[in-house]
DNA sequence: ACCCAGAATG
DNA sequence: TTCACACCCTCCA
DNA sequence: GAGGGTGTGTCTCATTCTGGGTCT
């Protein structure tokens, strides 16, 4: 059981003005002198076209052997083409959407821009049609590209005036199909002479993009932020041995994913057969790379199946998905269906070969309040939950609300202690120390870690393996923990030299050097090995949940101490990081702040 | 005449 | 493909 | 109190442009 205690939050402490210790949190910008100033940086007028030829080139470099004939060609006759059509082509194919209208467009850059047209046309890059009226013929998503007024101006019926855009068009394209004289009123010539565009190998870009980057959430603004000093990558080694994608067959596995997600769309808005029916062509046998995202992925169907009343038929799909809270579900699922052997069986597993340290949280609260039944393994994980310290602050509710919870908190311990220092530093902190001091760790060029310019992570960071396939690096970052001198020095070199490259565990922002001097002199090496241990133990999960607020008062130490306003209480990670932090007999508590009557 | 969201831009 | 919190609901001891 | 659902603020790169939708 957790100590409590309770403490007022008395009058003096509103009045008091020692609030300058007290931090708020991420001061932003503020502090990252060394950030580049964009305005000062200019791109080549045809920018975009040198980032498009990269990619091209980049993939055939890499993945040629996996490339079909069609895709190669892509590229070659892409490369054939005049300067201006190249740039067109990029430009139109950035854009969203595949049907455009010539008279919009305004390039300065391309010297002619019907004439890159007619080329691209010629060259199958693109159709060309020289009507509005043409193009909504050929494909009634074209009716799209011209205003309201115009969609109206194919309508003389009454009533026109109110309608929204998407009745106006529903009307056209209804009314327009029926060659029936009955509607006569729609004529498609009244909208405004243009030619219309539209715009071919969007399906071979996406393949490109996708062996590019590995994913399809970048893209190529990523070279722009890039080169215009906004985000700046670790300069790893890339060679052919560093790429992600090894087969065909690998390849298409990632294609089947995406199509699958996109196919699903919201996955709210579909019935349980579908979600099914989708499940059952999610691949199982694959990489590690995409297995986490159709675990993962699997885990998000079920779920919506769950929530659709029919929990019984998610557990098939929970069982493809091997990691948390896969497992948390089923066993929930069964006993709440009174299938408790099988849950029984289950939480057996769990308890054997926890996941993770969330699973086992959640595990040690479950069994013991749910499956009294099962007195053996309730007995065995005795080790109970034993609850956090815990303290509760009372204050007034407008003062909570005027500052927020946390730095609220912050300010009545320092108006309470003058002489310490609270600082409102969440994830910042401990994560933070760790990216610094384990950077040769997380960059190290391991074949397949990095495969194009623009990642804040090696590929595999949260794999199983992750740091069995460094030992060599890893050694090394835990040799830099040896004595307070050497972790120090690794610190502040890497602080110094890394400053504003993205890391996964760093927010520059907020990772000021006051913060850094302080937390280096009060926390011990000892407990700083403690922590990334069990950051290590699971990068994934571990990477947040840790406390708010970190107090080094001034007698010295520190303690770490997790704020929960009125309503809240600890989340999954957060009680994962308690539960190691007892385990290291490391200085925490949660505050509870209740509202003052 | 305004407001606002999304797209485009570098 | 961020993370944490506020606020709502139901269920249940 | 536990759990779930949903929304929100914060992250977001900052700025301009376009168009739809309001209101007056
Ligand atoms: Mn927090
Ligand atoms: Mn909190």
């Amino acid at each position: 059981m957790g100590s409590q205690s309770e403490s007022n939050f008395g009058n003096d402490a509103l009045s008091g003005s020692s609030a300058s210790k007290a931090a708020s949190k991420v001061d932003s910008k503020a502090e990252s002198s060394t950030t580049f100033d964009p305005s000062g940086v200019e791109l080549p007028p045809k920018y975009y076209l040198d980032n498009f030829r990269f990619v091209l080139d980049h993939v055939r470099a890499l993945y040629e052997d996996i490339l079909t004939a069609q895709e190669s060609a892509f590229a070659d006759d892409f490369n054939a083409l005049s300067e201006d059509a190249q740039c067109l082509y990029v430009r139109l194919l950035s854009r969203r959407g595949d049907w455009f209208r010539t008279d919009k467009l305004n390039y300065s850059e391309i010297s002619d821009i019907n004439a890159a047209a007619d080329e691209l046309a010629a060259e199958e890059f693109l159709e060309i049609f020289d009507s509005g009226a043409e193009a909504v013929q050929q494909d009634a998503a074209a009716l799209g590209l011209f205003t309201r007024p115009e969609v109206a101006s194919c309508l003389s019926g009454k009533g026109v005036r109110s309608l929204s855009k998407a009745a106006l068009m529903e009307r056209v394209l209804e009314y327009g199909k029926e060659d029936s004289s009955e509607y006569e009123d729609v004529d498609l010539k009244k909208l405004p002479p243009t030619r219309v565009l539209c715009v071919f190998g969007e399906l071979e870009m996406e393949t490109y993009r996708l062996l590019f980057f590995g994913n399809l959430y970048q893209d190529f603004t990523e070279f722009v932020l890039r080169d215009l000093g906004l985000y700046r990558y670790e300069d790893y080694q890339i060679d052919t041995d560093s790429r992600w994608c090894h087969s065909r067959e690998q390849l298409e596995q990632q294609v089947l994913y995406y199509e699958l997600r996109n196919e699903a769309g919201d996955l709210r808005d579909l019935v349980t057969e579908a979600l099914l029916q989708i499940a059952e062509r999610v691949p199982d046998e694959t990489d590690a790379l995409l297995r986490r995202r159709t675990q993962r992925f699997l885990a998000d169907i079920a779920r919506q199946i769950e929530r659709s009343g029919e929990a019984e038929r998610s557990l098939s799909v929970y069982e493809r998905s091997h990691r948390h809270p896969a497992r948390e579900r089923r066993l929930r699922i069964l006993v709440s269906l009174n299938r408790l052997q099988e849950a029984d069986q289950l939480a057996a597993t769990m308890a054997e070969r926890p996941y993770s340290e969330e699973e086992h949280q959640f595990l040690l609260n479950f069994v013991p309040r749910k499956m009294k039944h099962n007195a053996g393994l309730c007995e065995s994980l005795i080790e109970k939950t034993l609850a956090p310290a815990q303290d509760i602050l009372t204050m007034p509710a407008a003062y909570r609300l005027e500052h927020g919870v946390e730095p609220a908190v912050a300010l009545s311990l320092t108006d309470a202690h003058p002489e310490d220092h609270v600082l409102y530093c969440e994830n910042l902190l401990v994560p933070g120390v760790f990216g610094l001091v384990f950077w040769p760790l997380l960059f190290d060029e391991v074949p397949g870690a990095f495969f194009h310019p623009f990642q804040i992570r090696p590929a595999d960071l949260y794999d199983e393996e992750f740091t069995a396939v460094r030992q060599t690096s890893l050694e090394a970052c835990w040799a830099a923990l040896d004595s307070q001198s050497s972790f120090e020095k690794a610190v502040w070199n890497i602080y110094d030299s890394k400053f504003g490259i993205a890391n996964p565990f760093i927010h520059w922002g907020g990772l000021t050097k006051e913060i850094l001097e302080l937390a280096l002199s009060r926390v011990s090496t000892e407990v700083w090995r403690g922590l990334f241990r069990f950051l290590l133990k699971d990068l994934r999960n571990h990477k947040a949940g840790l406390p708010d607020l970190i107090r080094f008062p001034a007698e010295g130490g520190f303690e770490l101490l997790e704020v929960k306003g009125p309503g809240d209480t600890l989340q999954k990670n957060q009680k994962a990081w308690f539960a190691e932090f007892h385990r290291l007999a490391i200085p925490a508590r949660v505050i509870r702040v209740k509202d003052e009557p």
